[in-house]
RNA sequence: GGCCCGUUCGUCUAGGGGUUAGGACGUCAGGUUUUCAUCCUGGUAACAGCGGUUCGAUUCCGCUACGGGCUACCA
């Protein structure tokens, strides 16, 4: 059956931005999908009309774009199966929910709201197990399996709600076998008469992820943890709807954690655990709040989809840099963990470290040049590239990249105090002085050339290396960060240097 | 409460009946260095507990504890 062609869908649903799990849960599928060669299918579940948010859809896509994640199918390019969000097929899946009614897998019920809250507070007093809609209960109620058949026709007739409830067997044990996990059993008598069909007209998640998948000639379906409660229900509703021999194997990946407390990780952890859940920045439609992103917080995408990968799952060497084609060909769903893990975001820069080291020097300089830019600030791509050459080991994020270079660009418009008063000595002044005057004659600046001269000036001088360069760097950067001062001062070059000591010596 | 899933260093994890329980991030110490980083070297640190099976269990089984998920006309 599933010889050919895999296929595997994601499969989220647009009340929201998609967060860190959901994406992990793409990359996992799509990585499958493309480790055996099947197809990647997107599929929009927005049967729930009252969550809807209008950008969500379009930031699922931009996201998992961003990330290189791309499927055969989706909304926007449609497919063979189509279409691909639920909305636009609605008119599906009344057919299937009558077809259970019609072979007694389900039944028609009119309880209102206030009735099953009825039902639910009569029996949390004697048990609270069985405060459920199902075979010690379904008789009390108001349904198609207690009214008559006239009775049930004239309420379906003069338009009275409805839904339709899937009938849950009696004594049965239900298998579900999960790729990850092996195999799972529950009993009947704990599922409920789950509504498949809902009283707006909707299907609910359970009965339109069935109908889908079989009809989208689903193969594999690897979602979170989250499903595998249902998950015997669904094999109930193959079962029942005739598709048994073509059901979908089940992966049922573990969940992302929150690194603080307890619980699942969920979008509204925001950005309070210091660490973007989100892989674009969002802002929240009503509002106007934004949470950050990894792609605006500086993570290559490249990154971003390695740190995600290895929540869950590993090689079982000890390589830990991947390509998303090496990603493809090592996956395997044998190799996924069974236990939920917390994000670590100090390792996740440091992966984003790794992988702005495989950049070029250029690469590099393209990622500043925005921000120089952006700032008004005009300079040749060239000398940014050197710069990057300079700075590129201290860079963990992009915007690292700026944070570690700007004295290459503007002058320091402050001196940090807390290293003058470390470094700055009664003698530095004159240092100093001396050192401007010397560096005045000399004639070809560049670093090799103030190194030598140094050296003897310093002999001269029966100076050590710091006792000049730490005030230098403080009057040129303001700082005690930056790359080596004969290199800052080689890029700078000579009037400029010069200058900003002048300056600084002023100032301090 | 009930049902289901899980549990190896702080974190991500490898391993698996007999191992010095391995790696990575973090952390700590040392080295390199004109600063800060990078980088290099070294250290720290884990099989939740109790029973059973076994010559032997961290590994298999059971129980307990703990963690997680689900328990909607949400997905």
């Amino acid at each position: 059956m599933k010889d050919s062609m895999i296929r595997v869908r994601f499969a989220p649903s647009p009340t929201g931005p998609l967060h860190i799990g959901g994406v992990r849960t793409a990359l996992y599928n799509y990585l499958f999908a493309r480790k055996y060669g099947g197809k990647f299918i997107l599929r929009i579940e927005d049967t729930d009309q009252n969550r809807q948010v209008a950008t969500a859809e379009e930031y699922i896509m931009e996201s998992l774009d961003w990330c290189g994640i791309l499927f055969d199918e989706d909304p926007r390019k449609g497919g063979p199966y189509g279409p691909y969000r639920q909305s636009e097929r609605k008119e599906i899946y009344g057919h299937y929910a009558l077809q259970l009614v019609r072979n007694k897998f389900a039944y028609y019920a009119f309880d209102t709201e206030e009735e099953l809250e009825q039902m639910r507070q009569r029996l949390k007093i004697s048990d609270p197990a069985f405060a459920q809609y199902g075979p010690a209960t379904r008789l009390e109620m108001k349904n198609s399996l207690t009214l008559t058949e006239n009775e049930v026709q004239q309420r379906l007739k003069d338009g009275e709600p409805f839904v339709i409830r899937i009938k849950i067997p009696e004594n049965e044990e239900i298998i579900v076998n999960d790729l990850i996990r092996g195999e799972v059993v529950v009993h009947s008598h704990n599922l409920d008469d789950k509504v498949l069909f809902k009283s707006d007209g909707w299907p609910t998640y359970h009965l339109a992820n069935i109908v889908d998948d079989h009809l989208m000639k689903i193969t594999h379906v690897i979602r979170g943890e989250e499903w595998l409660p249902s998950a015997p229900l669904h094999v109930l509703l193959y079962r029942y709807m005739g598709w048994e021999a073509e059901m979908p194997e089940f992966a049922h990946l573990p969940l992302l954690l929150k690194p603080d407390g307890n619980g699942k990780l969920s979008k509204r952890d925001g950005d309070r655990l210091g660490f973007p859940v989100f892989p674009l920045q969002w802002t929240g439609p009503d509002t106007q709040e934004v949470s950050s992103g990894y792609r605006e917080t500086g993570y290559l995408p490249e990154a971003f989809i390695n740190i995600l990968a290895f929540l869950g799952w590993n090689p079982g060497t000890e390589q830990e840099l991947f390509s998303l084609n090496e990603l493809i060909d090592q996956f395997s769903l044998e190799r996924i963990g069974k236990h939920g893990s917390k994000f670590d975001p100090d390792k996740a820069k440091w992966f984003n470290h790794q992988y702005l080291k495989l950049k070029t020097d250029e690469e590099l300089a393209g990622l500043l040049s925005p921000t120089i830019e952006n700032r008004g600030l005009k300079f040749n791509f060239n000398y940014i590239v050197t710069v990057c050459a300079l700075i590129r080991d201290r860079v963990y994020l992009i915007p690292d990249l700026w944070n570690n270079s700007w004295f290459f660009f503007i002058p320091p418009s402050a001196y940090s105090q807390q290293v003058k008063q470390k470094i700055w000595k009664p003698e530095t002044p004159g240092l100093v002085k001396a050192f401007l005057e010397e560096a005045g004659k000399l004639v070809e600046w560049n670093k090799d050339n103030l190194h030598a001269m140094l050296e003897v000036f310093l002999s001269g001088h029966n100076a050590k290396m710091g006792q000049l360069m730490n005030p230098l760097r403080l009057l040129v950067v303001g700082d005690n960060q930056g790359p080596g001062m004969t290199d800052i001062a080689g890029i700078l070059g000579k009037e400029e240097t010069l200058r900003r000591i002048r300056v600084g010596l002023e100032r301090i």
